[in-house]
RNA sequence: CGGGGUGUAGCGCAGUUGGUAGCGCGCAUCGUUCGGGACGAUGAGGUCGACGGUUCAAAUCCGUCAUUCCCGACCA
């Protein structure tokens, strides 16, 4: 991509927000604000939203998943059977007729009614249907840039089991493919599983926390145990069934960024899904439910990730691999050759083609934060400068050796 | 939903005791520049959040509503 025909630009000008992601995220134009949590993915921000999306995808799959992608508008009706219809996270609307939804903000509802069409027998389960999705939460106050907004991207997985064992062991199956994901979109040394409120039905659920002063929830931390409790459920009796003694406990902020959740037969039970069991017996499906939200993950990456220069985006997720300059109008030829070259060889590039002097290219370089930064000019000849965006170091190859930094 | 701040050009901002609006960036044209956000010249671009009130006169004072940011509450 010529980075002169891109769709979005960097701006010199800025608002500093509290929020770190709003401002750089808005700073490069990776998205637009529409309103008070509500945000717009320009091309570079959704170049990174996809990469995300297609990790949370492949990890799921990998575990059994299938993807589905379930309707935005969910009828009063169901709400109705699980006593969910008058919640304040709702936005309501309705149809000309008269007829009321509201914007789905979580689905077991929608899917659980369309499973109860497909479980008759034991031998139908178990399955985990899985979508990415826009959820929308009437939240009282969006805050944080992309990570807590009104509408956000959400990949909400459901499971369905003939019985609690087979439910807890895909639920640790579920729990490593997390943890999976968040190693592969750079936040695995940051990130622990969480014990949390585990609501009616299990004693805990487990929340994906990553480390960050920017983070709402207060959690603490046993390191050498490897153990995270959320300050919601940090009890006594708690402590003492985990065998962690209150001084050992670290406290620090965190951001949430994902959480699976053991529901048990509550929403089985309130939209009636049933199936018989070997014996002939009726029985209501045991259910799980596991959340992360591609947009808060892009987020919480920029927080963690970033530097007093700009964003700093790991491979995999990067919106692409290399950030190409050309400086002075003798290296022009050189670059299209170079970009060109790239393109080919599948390697996706940015090539920042404007007729700006160096310094420019360069804050906006930093600015943007793609992982490898290749600079062609007269003074280097045929060779290319590259700089890995994490590090200082400034190497000088040929065209050749390009592959062993992409 | 309570408390505080904010609203003026595409973006970031200034605008004093009321007298119909400026600066920087960006943008357009030209010239000089050209390895860490260059410089000069010229130019385009705003019913000052909305509605109502006070006044000869309102970006400016008063009221209401909407907006946005932050703190708190909330957060399957």
């Amino acid at each position: 991509m010529k980075y002169s025909q891109l769709f979005g630009r960097t701006r010199k000008s800025q608002k500093q927000y509290e929020s770190k992601n709003q401002t750089l995220l808005q700073q490069a134009g990776f998205v637009d604000q529409v309103s008070a949590g509500v945000y717009a993915f320009l091309p570079l921000g959704l170049r990174v939203l996809n990469k995300i999306s297609n990790i949370v995808r492949e990890e799921m799959n990998a575990i059994g998943g299938q993807e589905v992608l379930l309707s935005a508008l969910v009828p009063q009706e169901l709400w109705e059977k699980t006593n969910r219809w008058n919640l304040d996270v709702a936005f309501k609307t309705e149809l000309n007729n008269g007829g009321k939804f509201a914007l789905g903000w979580s689905h077991e509802e929608v899917i659980s009614t369309i499973a109860q069409q497909y479980i008759q027998s034991y031998k139908d389960l178990p399955f985990a249907p899985y979508q990415i999705q826009t959820k929308f939460r009437n939240e009282a106050r969006a805050k944080s840039g992309i990570m807590r907004g009104r509408e956000f991207l959400m990949k909400d997985m459901y499971s369905f089991h003939v019985d609690q064992t087979d439910l807890d062991a895909f639920y640790e199956r579920a729990k490593d493919a997390y943890f999976r994901v968040f190693s592969r979109v750079g936040l695995g040394d940051r990130t622990f599983v969480t014990f949390a409120s585990g609501g009616v039905f299990a004693k805990f659920s487990h929340e994906f926390q990553t480390l960050s002063d920017a983070g709402e929830d207060t959690i603490y931390l046993q390191r050498d145990k490897n153990i995270a409790i959320n300050k919601e459920v940090l009890t006594d009796e708690v402590l003492a069934e985990l065998g962690v003694r209150r001084d050992e406990l670290e406290e620090v902020k965190a951001i949430e960024v994902g959480n699976i959740f053991k529901l048990g037969s509550r929403f089985s039970e309130g939209l009636d899904v049933k199936f018989l069991d070997e014996k002939g017996a009726q029985q209501f499906p045991v259910m799980g439910c596991y959340g992360i939200g591609p947009s808060r993950v892009m987020g919480t990456v920029v927080e963690c990730l970033s530097d007093e220069k700009g964003m700093v985006w790991p491979k995999e997720i990067a919106p692409y691999a290399v950030h190409l300059i050309d400086i002075g109008e003798g290296a022009r030829g050189q670059a299209e050759f170079v970009y060109e070259s790239l393109k080919k060889r599948g390697v996706e590039v940015l090539w920042d083609d404007r007729d700006l002097r160096a310094g420019e290219k360069f804050a906006d370089a930093d600015l943007i934060g793609i992982p490898l930064r290749v600079v062609v000019s007269e003074r280097n000849g045929k060779m290319l400068e590259v700089k890995e965006r994490s590090e200082g170091e400034v190497r000088v190859i040929e065209l050749e050796a390009l592959s062993a930094f992409v």
